[in-house]
DNA sequence: GGCAAAATTAACCATTTGGTTAAACTAATT
DNA sequence: AATTAGTTTAACCAAATGGTTAATTTTGCC
């Protein structure tokens, strides 16, 4: 019944970089840190990936890799504007919950080191809006700046972690509350969505 | 016709701190590199302020001391939940087009170090979330969550300016783009917040 | 068991960095 | 001019940190 697997020392480092860095960012981590939570002398980082540099790229990438691509084919699921941005809502709201240091690593990276952009897929944002059009000449939509709409409905869904620290300080929110609160902002999301969204008449 | 004020050492230190602090963070900031920018030796740095940590404390507080009361006196003009919910977000935006870095450095200190939350005042947010009470009851506005309501229009004003590297990038926007829309957008989050809270009938 | 290759570690190194010290310079006071 | 208090600097220090090396241990293979 026990499990005996043995894990890998390149996945116990992984994990760790990828702990520590999202927590910190690159300034504020340490590779001794990385390596005391793998449970590995220092070295053996820099046997596995040569510098902290290429520890950060590679953990920075893998964030990307896996989620981007599914949204991508997720969306594929919703045919009018606004399913696809409900959708859209829904899937981020979701991936942010279980990942809630994601947007601050983010945001932070880019900050110091803007090249880092071109590492993010952020073709799904385009083909979203390419729906709108279409949608419009159809008058399935109110008539709207889409690009305006697209950045409200993505800062509605991820500031609200990037600010938990202040905002459950200023209206004094427990970390079960906060988490509470973000589940039902899903549905919060989509009902502001649909309002700005239903055609007139 | 010529400007021979004397710049006193301290404010070039504070001009000088700022400008990196907010740009870098307390981690990405040299005190070095500090002393350079205000022209002076680094020595002369904890001279005037004892530490790092005492330096950046005092930015920290000074980036507040200005906006938030004034902020605070100036809703008050407004009577209305709607009124004070639009005049907050036209103030908010204002002041971060001229402070872009503003948000960045928020969020990244209070990650690190939560309990600086404390030294930002947000009674505002409580004070502002009370006149929804009133007008509720006065029928003048929809009945909604106020709370998640007002996390809405928060994340609408600040997240745009968090994103800017990630966004330019993806619609392929210039920093004067950039900026142009963020004029528009005060509009774009009045119209928004009308729409939102309009009474039904 | 013996051996070579891979994995792991302890000890070390060079650089960076926040911070200190003692000396030098400046400006006001007498 | 001499004295003194305040300001500024060059040189220095100790700790932290990313990275390296050479030796040791483990693993897979004959």
């Amino acid at each position: 019944m026990e499990n005996n697997e043995k894990i890998s020392t390149e996945s116990k480092i992984l994990a760790a970089a990828e702990q520590v860095f999202l927590r910190s960012g690159y300034d504020g981590s340490r590779m001794q840190e990385i390596a005391d939570l793998a449970g590995i002398n220092k070295a053996l980082l820099h046997y596995y990936f040569r510098s902290k540099d290429a520890l950060f790229e590679k953990i920075f990438e893998d964030k990307f890799s896996q989620f981007f691509p599914r949204l991508q084919e997720e969306l594929n699921h919703a045919t009018s504007f606004a399913e696809k941005v409900c959708l859209y809502a829904e899937l981020h709201i979701g991936l942010l919950i279980k990942n809630p240091y994601l947007p601050h690593f983010v945001i932070n990276t880019l900050q110091k080191n803007p090249d880092f952009a071109q590492k993010i897929p952020t073709e799904v944002l385009m083909q979203v809006l390419q729906t709108y059009y279409t949608d419009l000449e159809a008058q399935k939509v109110r008539e709207l700046n889409p690009v305006q709409f697209m950045m409200s409905v993505m800062s509605m869904c991820v500031f609200p972690f990037l600010s938990k620290p202040l905002f459950c300080k200023a209206i004094n929110l427990s970390d079960k509350d906060f988490e509470l609160l973000m589940q039902a902002r899903i549905e919060e999301v989509k009902r502001y969505i649909k309002v700005l969204l239903e055609p007139i008449g």
